[in-house]
DNA sequence: CCGAGCGATTAACACACGTTATAGACGTGC
DNA sequence: GCACGTCTATAACGTGTGTTAATCGCTCGG
């Protein structure tokens, strides 16, 4: 029953992902979900590899994502890219918002997305008129600090393959909590380019270490298709612990 | 005249460096500042490498440093650490405050500080009585993520020498904003282990850069006295934009 | 149907950085 | 004044990861 049960693991994409990652935070009232609702409407759909908001920007408002993966990336001189973070469905930026901001840093597409902005004054009233949504909102802005801080630990002390691996476990469980995942994987639509840009390694050996976690018989990767075949195991390579994501008994199994 | 103006360079380090920190984010009213520094009284002196609040503690309120250095910092099952923020005087942690949230991360004295604590209650009261202050404390957490985005590319793209160089910039921006530098210099009380496990290095290789940086006249480092010899050679080097700490006019030269 | 382009893969080689070890310098407590 | 621990420094050696480059397979546009 509880497997099947959709609202503790739903069967497929859930609606309204940032009403429930929210909700899931800090219990909502209706006219709150309401609201939330009706910020969220007019998303566009944008392609793959598009910026939308980049470094010196100044956004009127913050962006929420309700379909695809996005990502945060700073650029050096020398033409480097470092990818600080990946948006997944009802993830959102900037929301935390403060005026006359310049974006130290921009924001693109990695797949093609479906994007709501949400203007200052929206938000304004949002935090304004429900508590429970400012609350949920400061919530949010921890776990995204949470997350950077996991990140760094990862580039900072772990090897090329644990850092792949621990990637790909925070993904399956942020991707599971808006019912993006099947039962043993999920569309992963970054490159090894990309991913050599997220970890701080060189995509040529990104390549070599999913050729090793390929040959352990840990995950399998076909195109866009990760397969975890043994979770277990990529679990303790990665040294994975969701407490991070502070998702309490929504975190996964 | 600007130069020895103590409210744009203060001289020696300034009275009240939290309360001088949200008023540079948003301009705070009198009485805001006076609840500040009503909260902020009681701060107990600390002595050196003591752990503040550990991971798995559920804090009842925040902390703020008034003296000294702290970190906060990540602890892997093999023993390694890593070091994810430095907090100088007027910095605070999780005053962003959740009800029953789990530390997923550690905060450590780095030197003998004096920190105050901050309950809920107090915190709650200076956030609803004071918009301005709920504004500036928004802004902070702000800059403290785009501080970790810069650390991850930090760590993630550039070189050892490079790293270290870009987190002396970083401390000596951020410490002149408090009035904690010298001329040309400040006092570091980081070990270069722990400034191996800030950059993901071992402390071997810290030593080694910190060699090739002197041999190039580019610092001067006896003792935990820094001396910066050729800030703009140390700029360049760490290809260091301080954009990301969201100063505005109040960025160093 | 063909060429162009992007992404994945693999090989060969180079080097930045890690590891281990040892010794010296410094402070600190007894 | 001595023993001790901590921090810095340096050497020798090993290796994980970067670099460059070539090949292969797709997909997509014409």
């Amino acid at each position: 029953m509880a497997l099947t049960d959709p609202t503790t693991r739903p069967a497929g994409p859930i609606v309204h992902p940032f009403i429930a990652k929210l909700d899931g935070f800090v219990a909502l009232t209706e006219e709150a979900k309401a609201a939330l609702k009706q910020a969220s409407l007019g998303a566009h759909l944008i392609g793959p590899r598009i910026d939308l908001l980049r470094e010196g920007d100044m956004p009127e408002g913050g962006i929420l994502i309700t379909e695809g993966i996005a990502c945060r990336y700073k650029h050096r001189a020398n033409g480097a890219r470092q990818i600080t973070a990946y948006l997944v469905p009802g993830d959102t930026c900037d929301l935390e918002f403060h005026p006359f901001r310049e974006m130290d840093d921009a924001i693109a597409t990695v797949s093609a997305c479906r994007v709501a902005r949400i203007s200052a004054a929206t938000l304004n009233e949002l935090v304004a008129g429900h508590p429970t949504v400012a609350q949920a909102l400061r919530m949010t802005a921890l776990v995204d600090k949470a997350t950077l801080r996991e990140w760094l630990l990862n580039i900072g002390s772990r090897s090329a393959m644990e850092r792949i691996a621990h990637l790909f476990c925070e993904l399956f469980v942020r991707l599971q909590t808006v019912g993006l995942t099947a039962e043993d994987g999920y569309v992963l639509p970054m490159t090894q380019s990309d991913l050599a840009d997220t970890a701080g390694l060189s995509s040529v050996h990104v390549n070599r270490s999913l050729q090793s976690l390929r040959r352990q018989g840990v995950i399998d990767l076909k195109g866009k298709n990760l397969t975890i075949l043994d979770w277990a195991r990529l679990k303790t390579i990665a040294e994975f612990k969701a407490n991070y994501l502070h998702l309490g008994d929504r975190a996964a199994a």
